[in-house]
RNA sequence: GCCGAAGUGGCGGAAUGGGUAGACGCGCUGGUCUCAAAAACCAGUGGGGUUUCCCCGUGCCGGUUCGAGUCCGGCCUUCGGCACCA
């Protein structure tokens, strides 16, 4: 028997003990319900960190309470290996980024390794291995024949001086970060996935998603945007040509004083070629260098625009308003073009005083009279519709939602339309570490997909990595050079790759068959583990990457590949353990990795106390000062499991069945695994760990004064009961721990305890007398008091008397079991 | 700016359906043990006061209620996302 607690001595004994068991391996079985439990997988950007460790010990204890409470659970582990930082890794000191990628993931791995998590490693995956990517690269000629990928213009942040494309991340303050040049948009043909087929679909299978968080739900449901109103066809004077807009305020049609398009529409081009307005147009478009997209459509951001000398006709009223273009208008939302409502757009309001547009007011608000010179900001709220042709007096909402869409579909000046704030999923990179995108470009077929036979387009190893000019796939002549599929001609490859959220939309399928080499995945396996029960991940994830992956869900049941419409079905949203307030990333340099606190402490310390330090879905800052104390309890369980030990060896007196000191074990015992099963339940485990602490304190107490007591059934109950919940939490010197009370191997595989609720239950309550809503008295009272005893014990306590001396008794308010509060006059 | 969150002792946090604010842990103070120290154990620990008791207190201002950390309205601060970081 071991005496002392040496962590690194048992931990390293359980490690192998438990790879040589198989302990983690999980096969399906049709006789068992399954629980499907995953963690999103990391990018592998150097050796784990403390916010990987807060991320997958919760979905190790729930995997470890889950397969004790009988399910057969699916906990997998992979890595999400493409992306910017391996090949900015190459271009800066010159290791190949699968070189780079391989190595984080052996370290990661490595860490991961040493905090003892469940993961049927068996079932690992790799999105930057050619055997998963090949099925990235079959699921986009699966879109690509649905028509569901397609090519078309995209503006990307270009550098004029590294003639590159940059990422945002690269852009900083609208300058390149490498060589300080002001960015520039740069329109270039890209490939993007028709995400906005599915908005109506990601929107009502929301209420298949009642396990994820209202916050997310709202968030997403947000970010489609979903608008009802109306498309408008407005007609160029000068040129004739027929120019759509969306609104969702019809009603407003006769205020419009003037027409607004992007500054990346085309007709801004079109329509000032060879006219005295082109000079304007193109110093507007350079103070917009450097500018993203959200400081120029802040609220808050100066309004910019110019006359483009050209005019637009309103269908509604015949009138002829100038043509803009503005800072604020964008060419990704709706059609790029825009109605001009100055009196009733706080935006178009702006525009109207700064340039000296006329502002006509159409929605008078109920019993005001509103005069365009008085107004100091937009009347956007419903009223009574004025200076509106043939619709004079009516109630907005009305003329808004019926009887103006109405007008407008009989006379054919528009249609009613809904729009989507979402956009299309730009999925092209120009980049060499991603997913080669599998298409060849013949001069005599034209664009023509690789065949499935031949997937995968393996990236080619030797190239060169600069930052300056085309991307290395792009300058490699040996990867470009190819022959048409279907002709057999010279051919060249398309260059870029795929969005790293790409290979991310599928990986929680590909778990269930993760060696299947002709298929994505096993259909049969699939159907038995997904979807996901329960998800796991950082609240950063809330929008995108959890949209892509539900819309790849939805266009593989289209497909007929899988049998839900969401992936999910249960959310966690954790928040992220921060440094300074800052997210822990190597480039901000702020990285605390755990190997130094297991060497110190051990990895059980370490899990113990990131769960401790608070509720998952809260921001963590990393404070090290704690551990200590974390380390402290693991030592006090040790020790009391082996003062128990000592009490066995040893005669010990016989304890009266009847003693007070055995109900108070086995209430303190029940207690305890009531409060810790529904706090894991509810994802508390900051509060079911304090529980346990509870629980050792309260035995500690017990065993010392009441040694005897602990060689009955209820001592052995109350430590093996300790040790069994405590397990999830802390797998190893649980291990050891259940190994010396003569516990079967392993403690991970035990029943999880049940608890009775007679005993967990009190027997006698704290009263809280109040007066006026104020405590003025505490009187422990039986569990089981009736209302009417509870009031007549208030009033008789010496200290509520007191305090109702000289006044009147208003009414008693009785909250059974809890409270009575005497309310005065 | 827009969307979504969060603000409670010296610190991390607890209070699960409107009902005892501060569980549990850290830190700190005092004590026991020791030649001494560490460890361990015991006691105390929101602020204030006229200290058997009373007052104040959950970011700020207001409201609803017998009763508000919790509900409502308005603000402030911090964090996450904003479509090429993942």
């Amino acid at each position: 028997m071991e005496e002392r607690y040496d962590f690194a001595r048992l931990e390293e004994k359980w490690r192998r003990r438990w790879e040589e068991a198989d302990l983690y391996r999980c096969v399906e079985d049709e006789e068992r319900p399954k629980k499907y439990i995953l963690v999103m997988f990391p990018y592998p950007s150097g050796p784990a960190h403390m916010g990987h460790v807060a991320n997958y010990n919760l979905g190790d204890v729930l995997a470890r309470y889950f397969r004790r409470r009988g399910m057969n659970v699916l906990h997998p582990m992979g890595w999400d290996g493409f992306g910017l930082p391996a090949e900015n890794a190459a271009i800066r000191s010159g290791v190949h980024p699968s070189k780079y990628t391989w190595d984080n993931i052996a370290l990661l791995k490595e860490g991961l390794q040493r905090l003892g998590y469940s993961y049927d490693w068996s079932r690992e995956l790799a999105t930057c291995d050619p055997e998963y990517y090949r099925w990235t690269q079959w699921f986009f000629l699966k879109f690509y024949e649905r028509g569901l990928a397609y090519k078309a213009l995209a503006w990307a942040n270009w550098c004029p001086s590294c003639r590159t494309v940059l990422a945002n991340e690269q852009v900083v303050g609208g300058r390149c970060e490498r060589c300080d040049t002001l960015v520039e948009q740069k329109a270039l043909p890209q490939w993007f996935l028709r995400i906005t087929d599915y908005a109506e679909r990601l929107l009502a299978d929301m209420d298949q998603l009642s396990g994820w968080p209202e916050s997310v739900l709202t968030m997403q449901r947000n970010w489609i945007g979903r608008s009802e109103g109306c498309e408008v066809t407005f007609r160029v004077k000068e040129t004739g040509q027929e120019i759509p807009i969306f609104t969702t305020r019809p009603d407003t049609l006769w205020g419009v004083t003037f027409f607004l398009l992007a500054p990346e529409h085309p007709l801004v081009d079109e329509l000032t070629e060879g006219t005295p307005y082109r000079e304007g147009v193109q110093a507007f478009r350079e103070r917009l260098k450097g500018v993203s997209a959200i400081e120029r459509t802040s609220l808050e951001a100066e309004k910019d625009g110019v006359f483009l000398g050209a005019h637009a006709v309103n269908p509604v009223n015949g009138e002829e308003v100038p043509i803009w273009t503005a800072n604020f208008v964008l060419m990704e939302y709706g059609t790029g073009a825009v109605m001009a409502v100055p009196a009733h757009d706080q935006r178009d309001f702006e525009f109207a005083r700064k340039f000296g547009l006329p502002i006509k007011v159409v929605i008078q608000p109920p019993g005001g009279d509103l005069r365009p010179e008085e107004m100091t900001e937009a009347y956007v709220d419903p009223g009574i519709m004025v200076h509106s042709g043939p619709f004079e007096g009516l109630d907005s909402e009305e003329g808004r939602t019926v009887r103006v869409p109405d007008y407008l579909e009989e006379r054919g000046w528009g249609k009613r339309a809904v729009n989507y704030r979402l956009r299309d999923w730009l999925i092209s990179r120009q980049r060499y570490w991603g997913v080669p995108i599998p298409i060849v470009y013949c001069s005599r077929c034209g664009m023509v997909p690789v065949p499935e036979e031949d997937l995968p387009v393996l990236l080619p190893e030797d190239v060169e990595f600069i930052f300056e000019g085309p991307s290395p796939l792009e300058r490699s002549e040996e990867f470009r050079r190819t022959v048409c599929p279907r002709c057999g001609g010279e051919a060249e490859r398309e260059t870029d790759t795929m969005d790293t959220f790409v290979d991310s939309s599928w990986y929680y399928l590909r778990y269930a068959s993760p060696r299947d080499k002709d298929r994505p995945f096993d259909p049969r396996a699939v159907r038995y583990w997904l979807p996901v029960d329960q998800y796991i991940g950082g609240i950063e994830h809330a929008i995108m990457h959890l949209l892509y992956s539900r819309f790849f869900t939805k266009v593989l049941k289209d497909l007929g590949m899988v049998d839900f419409d969401e992936p999910f079905t249960n959310l966690l949203c954790q928040g992220m353990v921060v440094m300074g307030g800052a997210k822990m990333s190597k480039s901000k340099g702020n990285v605390i990795t755990p190997e130094g606190f297991i060497d110190s402490y051990g990895a059980d310390t370490l899990r113990l106390f990131i769960l401790f330090l608070g509720p998952p879905e809260a921001d963590k800052e990393w404070n090290e000062a704690g551990i200590e104390g974390a380390h402290r309890f693991l030592h006090r369980v040790w020790r009391l499991v082996h003062r128990y030990l000592d009490i066995l060896t040893f005669k010990t007196q016989p304890v009266p069945e009847d003693a007070e000191v055995l109900k108070r074990l086995s209430h303190l015992t029940h207690r305890t695994i009531k409060k810790v099963t529904e706090d894991i339940e509810r994802f508390a485990f900051n509060t079911a760990i304090a529980a346990i602490m509870e629980f050792t304190n309260g035995l500690y107490r017990e065993i010392e004064e009441y040694p005897d007591a602990f060689n009955t059934y209820e001592g052995h109950e109350a430590i093996r009961s300790l040790i069994l919940l405590l397990a999830p939490f802390a797998p190893f010197i649980t291990e050891e721990l259940w190994e010396e009370v003569g516990g079967e191997f392993s403690v991970h595989q035990q029943p999880w305890p049940d608890y009775d609720p007679r005993l967990a239950r009190s027997e006698r309550i704290t009263l809280v007398a109040q007066v006026d809503g104020k405590v003025r008295d505490r009187i422990e009272v039986d569990a089981d008091v009736a209302e009417e005893e509870m009031e007549r014990i208030a009033l008789s306590s010496p200290k509520i008397r007191k305090n109702l001396e000289g006044r009147e008794i208003a009414r008693v308010v009785v909250v059974p079991g809890k409270l009575v509060n005497i309310v005065t006059r």
